[in-house]
DNA sequence: ACATAATGTGTGTATTTTACACAATAAACT
DNA sequence: AGTTTATTGTGTAAAATACACACATTATGT
């Protein structure tokens, strides 16, 4: 399988070359267009990104994003959407554009421009489907010296998603449908990478006004449980236009 | 002038065209790639946008953004800045990508991405170069039913506009170099569309320390001239890591 | 039953934001 | 020269928001 999609991508490399050569000589550039995704999910009170070892010889060993050609008759959502769905099983996410990396050295193969997405995934719902240990989630801190231009993607998507969830609920989509006020602040240090107040973290999240009570606690923790809240999103739906941000 | 770029574009929608025809059969999807730049003036109080009459016969006497297709050996923002340079005659002009736009059907001619860019020049700087009144700056009011799927690419840009000038003094390069409070207020008023007080505004902007006062005042104004400043950038860029915005 | 480890809760203080009014100045008009 | 007009320049009090901080409660593990 996974020398089969090596072959694959050494094809398309190829592919790009030819039609670059063919479009030199008249004035519109063809240009390979590609989906990468930063997948980042929560697990351990760590935030991770899940990445997978790089196609291309030259960077043998390397680690790199999800991503994929766009085919012919995709639109580029739709594309990053097919590549989360392929990778993860899962569908219904967050997924957001960020940024369109298009420098002409960016790729060996030929000139290939990548649209980064950021994506948000509830690292629970899949975890039975990384057998591959091709593919593999990795801490925030030990992403370094990705392939290609990936870890500037990797920066530019992570920096986003820190100003995005003082903007929007969004780092609720990595926790469990229901959680304890104590993983909700977790999540939020980790992304942030700062240490919150506890009193203050709660007086903030519940003058929002989002969470709903579940009247549960916590299971088989080693001391006083906490209680589980989830989120009413369609509250939130009704009331984000008016809606001014977090600001922790 | 006008006739000849025409015919150019037409030829380029050929181009497109036959490209993808050879590239169907094959797995990599060339595509062509263009960058497309919402310029943002300032003038007579009011916010513009400079438009230009649709080269596509499809969009006959609609406006659209300025763009153009990039080159096989360009990266992206240089061709942004090139767009800019030609169009205006300016650079060293605040540029900045905002979104990429791919939908499979947006341009008639063919799968056309592009990369829309946001950009801020100072008008009066570059006033003679519109003799061609093809090119025209709008209203902000008045911008409507632009070609392709340009209406869009505008109105992500100018969201994008007016949260970048809440976290960064962005909106000083549509400034002369020299100002008054009550222009720099006017701009401010324009780009956020709101009403702001002037005791509150005057003192938020005083407390930034990066106005520089030069002892001059306006000129032929028919009533008591203000004071003019100018902005201190390198007192700016010195201090913008721990800058955490202007918020009006 | 005792130790452990985390939950749940409120208040006073400092900081920031907002609302608001009047004297001073230069030009234009008579 | 005096009056009108339009806009500049300035400060303060009240309200809202953000911050720092401590102790009793509750379940588990031994």
């Amino acid at each position: 399988m996974k020398a089969k999609m090596d072959d694959v991508a050494e094809k398309n490399t190829r592919n790009i070359k030819t039609i670059q050569a063919e479009v030199q000589t008249i004035s519109a550039v063809a240009v390979a267009l590609s989906v990468d995704c930063v997948i980042f999910g929560f697990d351990e009170n760590k935030l991770k990104v899940l990445l997978i070892r790089s196609d291309l010889k030259k960077f043998l060993g390397q680690w790199s994003l999800l991503g994929d050609l766009v085919r012919p008759d995709e639109d580029l959502n739709e594309a990053a959407y097919r590549i989360l769905k392929q990778r993860t099983g899962l569908k219904d996410v967050y997924l957001e554009q960020v940024h369109t990396f298009g420098n002409v050295t960016r790729h060996p193969g030929g000139r290939v421009i990548s649209v980064a997405y950021c994506s948000l995934i509830n690292i629970q719902h899949h975890k039975l489907k990384i057998l591959d240990n091709e593919l593999h989630w990795h801490d925030l801190g030990e992403v370094s010296e990705l392939a290609f231009d990936h870890q500037q993607i990797f920066e530019t998507s992570y920096c986003r998603l820190q100003k995005r969830v003082q903007e929007h609920p969004l780092g609720l989509s990595l926790l469990p449908n229901k959680f304890s006020l104590r993983e909700l602040q977790n999540l939020y240090e980790a992304i942030l990478n700062v240490k919150l107040d506890r009193r203050n973290f709660r007086k903030k999240f519940f003058a929002m006004d989002f969470l709903v009570d579940m009247d549960e606690i916590e299971q088989n923790v080693p001391h006083r449980p906490g209680k589980l809240y989830k989120f009413d999103y369609a509250k939130y739906e009704k009331r984000k236009k008016t809606w001014s941000g977090i600001d922790f």
